[in-house]
DNA sequence: CAGCATCCCTAGGGATACTG
DNA sequence: CAGTATCCCTAGGGATGCTG
């Protein structure tokens, strides 16, 4: 067994944020709760079970939280904990810095069109 | 081929910073320039081949740049650009989340250990 | 609707050894 | 010293289909 989990504190950020979706789910989930077919539509390119696997992570990194509603058909929404709300500020900055480099590369976001 | 290439801006800055020791590199490249072997004894876990791969990945979205030195034995300096520089700021944000997300899971890091 | 189950695949990462 | 070269391996991600 290691001493150490990491070599920096920042790999203890990514580890939250750093899988394929996740700072884009968080970055929606700023605007206010989701249901989980709003994501899917969101994040075009996604697949169902890829979404569901890094919402559950966020879960489990207590980032955001889980509500379901006893209906049919089933509904649930997805929404940011407190403790993720820390990283407001965070993943805006990473958005404004990607931003910037969409202007430099000339690449586009689907999310900046619909803007 | 796709319209877009992302979905989100925020994906523009995770393809820069997201490789598992980039964070960590362009953290510990804050202070000043380091050699190879310098962020090799930094980064503890790291092999040769990732370290290298990770910072030629890094040179080539232009973050960092490369300085070699015409010297017996071989020498050379990695450094931030001036482009690298302005992801400082949200360097060290990640790196104050990822702090305090230390403190809550009583999780370590060596840098922590060593400052 | 909100997901698992199943199967599959490759890219990212790692160990070890070797060179200019 | 600062890397490649080679080989290997798994974890993350993806396509498709099914269920409560």
């Amino acid at each position: 067994m290691k001493a150490y989990d990491y070599d920096c504190p920042v790999e203890a950020t990514l580890e939250v944020i750093g899988g394929k979706w996740k700072a884009t789910c968080l970055y929606y989930l700023i605007e206010g709760p989701k249901r989980f077919s709003e994501l899917m539509e969101l994040l075009e390119t996604a697949s169902s079970r890829i979404l569901s696997k890094q919402l559950k992570e966020l879960e489990e990194h207590e980032v955001i939280k889980r509500k379901i509603y006893s209906e049919v058909p089933p509904r649930v929404e997805y929404s940011l904990t407190d403790y993720g709300k820390t990283l407001l500020p965070l993943i805006e900055m990473i958005c404004d810095w990607g931003e910037r480099r969409l202007e430099k590369t000339g690449k586009k976001a689907i999310y900046n069109e619909s803007h």
